[in-house]
DNA sequence: TCATTATTTCGTAATTTTACGAAATAGTAA
DNA sequence: TTACTATTTCGTAAAATTACGAAATAATGA
């Protein structure tokens, strides 16, 4: 990413290309889905039985989903309960419906 | 991608992930953005001005949202008119949708 | 034909992503 | 304390992504 003729990208194009590059592998859709779903929150350890990937794999998906700002997890005894982030998910499917609604 | 434990994604995941993927970079949101608001098309000439890049990496970033199936390209004399590719770009909001409502 | 224009493909390098198993951390329960 | 459970972090390897300039391709116009 270099900024050649002095241009550079909007935070709205930089920050709708975070969001979707978090939604880009098909483990964080499903962990996304699956929590928009239980619409409350779900360990680590309830999601590893039905996705493909070894708890580590699981693990760094998670962290990236936080690091994008659309989960958050919080210690309840010994687990970890993950939740999506109400008002980044939020943010982030306005900043979808704007693309594909061409606003 | 492993298929560790015999499981695999769904092909409802696998495709949401495709098109978030492509999404996934500044430099498509912006391409995706200017053709969806052109509501024509646009060589790849009339976007180099406005964003950060080579030529040949634009090319490259036209390329794979080409093969994610979001646009399309058609040679016009010594252009090429780049288009949205209508079909996918509602099946990409429409999954898009689905994940954020939570359906 | 030759030069020009628009764009892509090639070759390549640096960085990031994805994945795994092993080891570490931290809480619970005996 | 010790053992157990849940989960992460570490180390590492393979593959993919991003980027650039140079060269190739293909159509137009002189």
């Amino acid at each position: 990413m270099s900024a050649a003729k002095g241009l550079n990208y909007s935070e709205k194009h930089l920050r709708t290309a975070q969001f979707a590059k978090a939604l880009g592998h098909p483990a964080r859709v499903f962990i996304l889905e699956k929590l928009s779903q239980m619409n409350g929150c779900c360990t680590s350890g309830e999601m590893i039985g039905d996705i493909p990937i070894a708890r580590s794999t699981l693990s760094q998906h998670l962290k990236e989903l936080k690091f994008a700002g659309l989960i958050q997890g919080e210690i309840e005894g010994p687990f970890i309960k993950y939740c999506i982030n109400q008002e980044n998910w939020a943010l982030a499917k306005d900043m979808c419906q704007n693309l594909f609604d061409n606003k």
